[in-house]
DNA sequence: ATTGAATTGTGATATATGCAACAGAAAAGG
DNA sequence: CCTTTTCTGTTGCATATATCACAATTCAAT
């Protein structure tokens, strides 16, 4: 249950006053929850999980792991970032997926289905729920997009590039911090730590790009 | 314009009346578009090009093509498929963006943003509009989530094999039939086309895989 | 039917990438 | 504070993948 102030700050409630908040907490069965670092918030091989969660606060990150138990990053989540299982197909047969907490976050769960099939009693404020949804799948939408122009690089030079410009633009500027660690890199672009690692080196000494712990820029 | 008919058919305009999907069209400065095989349908590159399609008939492609001329295909998509350049965060500077016809098509362009924006005078039909393109967005998202989870493996091969388990799922049989020439294939999963026949000669050598033309058997 | 273009299939070679293993630096936890 | 874990940085070696090059085949258009 949100405050009031907490309620403006809320990607999926946005413009929705406190009463019609509440109600639509009813309506769509919606429960939220806190999480820890660590903690498990989602296991998409979990049987009759339809509901869909929407990170209200903090951070987490989609992961899958594939039979041979090697992990990688699938999608990192912030506020607004969405997941479930009916979003993202869970893949091959023999690989889970699971949504880990990275920092502490509230996640909200709802009935998600329930919000694509056109209802009768249809309130008012539902379909404004309807338009943030949108937005949020606006958005996830996009940040696929982008990790889809990475991995379709086909050296690692390439997708460190891509990802560097892509988020060179976002800060507005050549110097850039990296959201997570240079491990994690490697595996959101799908390459060897060690192999990533050396290009890194060569992009250094070639002068295309400076970096100082997670801090990069561009030349 | 669509008729009676083919409005029943449409993606966006499902359970919307006639009379409203005519209030919609000018609302949202509709256009509708046909276009012939290899017709250039939208540039990224062209400046103040909001607007976002939607193929309501036939199919069409995303492109990319980078500094080099080396063009990936970043989607396929059919009807109910959504483009724009708001969607796309069209990747690094150097490179262009472009939807090209593959199959006689009709595309429906529409001022998007303003689907996002809180309306004031916004009619009832309005709202179902945004849930139906909720539900566009819901598809388009889950199509991306796929393409990651095949680009994120780490060797032809499991790229191959992910691919060929999705299809398989989605006909609902062990065999299927690829959309697009195996050319295309090797361009869908970023890597040399070669290196991709060979593999997959070793996949049939193994009796994983069966394969005449097009069409696959997953054993 | 006949040309031309695109697709498919296959090899020999160079190279980029993955793998395993290690050690110091930094961060997390008690 | 110390301990433990994760992260960083680097190498030699094996191998998967890209490159280039060449026919055979299918497909599209005239």
């Amino acid at each position: 249950m949100l405050s009031q102030q907490e309620l403006a700050k809320s990607p999926l409630f946005q413009d929705i006053s406190y009463e019609d908040y509440r109600s639509l907490l009813t309506c769509f069965q919606a429960v939220q929850k806190a999480f820890r670092p660590g903690d498990l918030i989602y296991d998409f091989s979990a049987p009759n999980n339809d509901a869909v969660g929407i990170v209200e606060r903090g951070g987490a990150a989609l992961i899958r792991i594939d039979e041979e138990g090697v992990s990688t990053v699938m999608e990192e989540l912030g506020p607004g970032g969405v997941f479930g299982r009916t979003l993202a197909f869970a893949g091959s047969s023999g690989d889970s997926m699971e949504v880990v907490c990275r920092t502490p976050c509230d996640v909200l769960f709802i009935d998600y289905p329930h919000m694509l099939k056109r209802c009768e009693h249809a309130c008012g404020h539902h379909s404004v729920l309807v338009q943030n949804m949108l937005r949020l799948m606006n958005d996830k939408a996009q940040a696929l997009s982008q990790r889809v122009d990475v991995l379709s690089r086909r050296s690692i030079r390439e997708k460190l590039l891509c990802y560097f410009r892509q988020l060179s633009k976002k800060a507005g500027s050549n110097t850039f911090v990296l959201p997570f660690s240079l491990s994690t890199l490697a595996d959101y672009i799908a390459t060897d730590r060690s192999a990533m690692m050396r290009e890194l080196k060569r992009l250094r000494e070639e002068g295309i790009v400076r970096s100082d712990g997670r801090q990069f820029t561009l030349l």
